[in-house]
DNA sequence: AGACTTTCTGAAAACGTTTACTTGGCGCCG
DNA sequence: CGGCGCCAAGTAAACGTTTTCAGAAAGTCT
């Protein structure tokens, strides 16, 4: 269907050793035969044909980016930053999700092999088989918040006990004695560190209050109301993320509960949305779009010198307290705001 | 690096041909060869190179997506939809976004040969050289909101004209005399249709006014600001898009305008933020990951069949209109709403 | 028991490129 | 004027698969 180099060649009546030559302009040909090859290469629409081309440079141009879902601004944010960085590098990018067991990612990451140079990858999941054999051998990987971080490649992790705790302790700072965390998933790497988190910000004398939610907006909302109807209602609520808190505002708002007045509220990962809530909801701003770029960048280097360059480094990225009225910091006066997480 | 399909053949100790047919349980092969291909293979941690394979399946099982911007919510819920059914037919997905001019995205159109069995393509700019010449000729395409839709593959419009009709009627019909649109780019198809709409709903009588934006939100908050500063202040202002219309919001509420009490707001996409600003706006719904899952399934037949299935269908994605606060309409009391569009 | 099927396996071609190697023509120098 | 080197262009091998074709072994039928 598609021209093929033998078609150039036939048309400019040279070999399609020449045109290869021509059209990459490697090493030296006739500024005549250079002419016309690129005459009947743009007459026949001529493409190189990617596949044929990567299998024998070795090289696709593409990096793999793996994400345990696509939905919600979170992920949004981090495929744009992922995506600028890899257009500027002229590189494609082939995205997967592996909505939940990473059985499946397993199979997504085999999958992978032939198609990129480098694999992009975030799976929090805990639990099931270690991700390290799954690997198709020998392929450049940077990780994101991942538990099992090590001994694979680069990986990035987002402060998540650092912002948590900074949160708690915030709260706490503001004179709230009852705070009651919402989590997310049991085998949530970052799930877990929020926990740890906020445990570690409660301080001693004050006892944990945790309630199950999985990140959903739905399940903030069932939090929220069940909240709202206790007759031991906390001073101040803590949830493991922004979508869970705007559930759980919800609910609050519906019951007649007002926030930050009746009861103080807390996100964590500053998604766009947050600013716009009524109120605006304090939270814990990651630059998730910013980790995406420098993942990316990590792994460039990762391909372009294997083996060799930083192997299994952790960064951690930093968050950052992001105070807005939702936790009534300012309606009861106490406590100065905006500091650095961590 | 990684293993090949000669390396399993020899731990095998058969043929390369005899491991592919056991691999892919094509046509038969003895239990024992199988059992040692399959040995042999998972000792190895071989997997078929992706590149390899394609060159002679003549199947990358790879779909392109091509969109003007990656960012904002109406794009990752565009990315959600196709993403869920792609990975319902296990296929992959390449994305790639052409920030701006078309002659970029010819370039990334390009690209892809060899990589995509098809290509689903966002390109709503206007001038510039056509998109028919640019696409590796044979390449099965779905178009979306384009406007020369026609002679190059199935292609889906959202309604931008039904919908900018029916809600400028919406406000005409709930008492609005003076009704200002805030348009997007000029450059952009779904921009123009929907001024061609906001006129056509203005009916006879009524003067339209139009402010210049970008689909930005700043450039929303501009507009909004000019407003509110005008002594000709209008009655109601219909934003081309939602994220215009919030950025026009926060303009007016900073400048003490009240919505909708002294200025009733509409925009359209209905994203997902639209639902929590206050007062919640009234918009045009488009289900644009439904969108996502209809082209998709179009590029698939258009793939099983080439040049048979239905070229150059125009399909039109419809609209709804969906009414909250913002417009004023349960407000002043008039207009029962929730009409469809068109 | 010999001929004819049937069934499995291996050798080799093909996919569309890049690149190492080879060839041939030409100028330069001795 | 002949050999030596150089440069452009062509030939062929390679990348890792799938698949066609042919051959061998085994089974069946007369």
């Amino acid at each position: 269907m598609a021209a093929t180099i033998k078609d150039v060649a036939r048309r400019a009546r040279v070999s399609i050793a020449s045109v290869s030559r021509a059209l990459n302009n490697s090493s030296s040909v006739t500024p005549d035969v250079r002419a016309r090859v690129l005459r009947a290469a743009s007459r026949l629409h001529y493409t190189p044909h990617a596949a044929a081309r990567s299998l024998i440079i070795r090289r696709t141009h593409t990096i793999g980016l793996l994400l345990p879902d696509i939905h919600g601004e979170y992920f949004s944010e981090l495929i744009r930053g992922v995506d600028r960085a890899a257009r500027a590098r002229r590189l494609h990018l082939l995205v997967s999700s592996t909505h939940g067991n990473n059985a499946e990612a397993a199979e997504a990451l085999r999958s992978m092999n032939g198609r990129v140079d480098g694999l992009l990858m975030m799976s929090p999941y805990i639990g099931g088989a270690s991700l390290e054999d799954a690997l198709p051998s020998g392929l450049p990987t940077v990780l994101m918040n991942t538990h099992e971080a090590a001994g694979i490649g680069a990986a990035f992790v987002v402060d998540d006990f650092g912002g948590a705790r900074a949160m708690t302790a915030h709260l706490v700072a503001a004179g709230y004695q009852d705070i009651v965390h919402i989590r997310g998933p049991a085998n949530d790497f970052q799930s877990l560190e929020r926990v740890r988190g906020y445990r570690a910000g409660l301080g001693t004398g004050r006892v944990p209050r945790v309630i199950d939610g999985d990140f959903t907006e739905g399940s903030g909302y069932l939090a929220g109301r069940a909240l709202a109807a206790s007759d031991t209602r906390p001073q101040a609520v803590f949830a493991a993320n922004d979508t869970m808190a705007i559930g759980c505002l919800f609910a609050l708002t519906e019951a007649g509960v007002r926030v930050p007045h009746d009861i103080a509220l807390a996100g964590f990962d500053d998604i766009p949305l947050a600013r716009f809530v009524t109120p605006p909801l304090t939270t814990v701003r990651v630059a998730v779009a910013e980790m995406g770029r420098r993942a990316l960048e990590s792994l460039i280097v990762a391909i372009a010198d294997p083996d060799a360059a930083g192997r299994s480094s952790v960064e951690t990225v930093p968050v950052e307290l992001v105070v807005r009225a939702s936790c009534g910091a300012d309606f009861r006066g106490r406590a100065r705001c905006k500091e650095a997480g961590e």
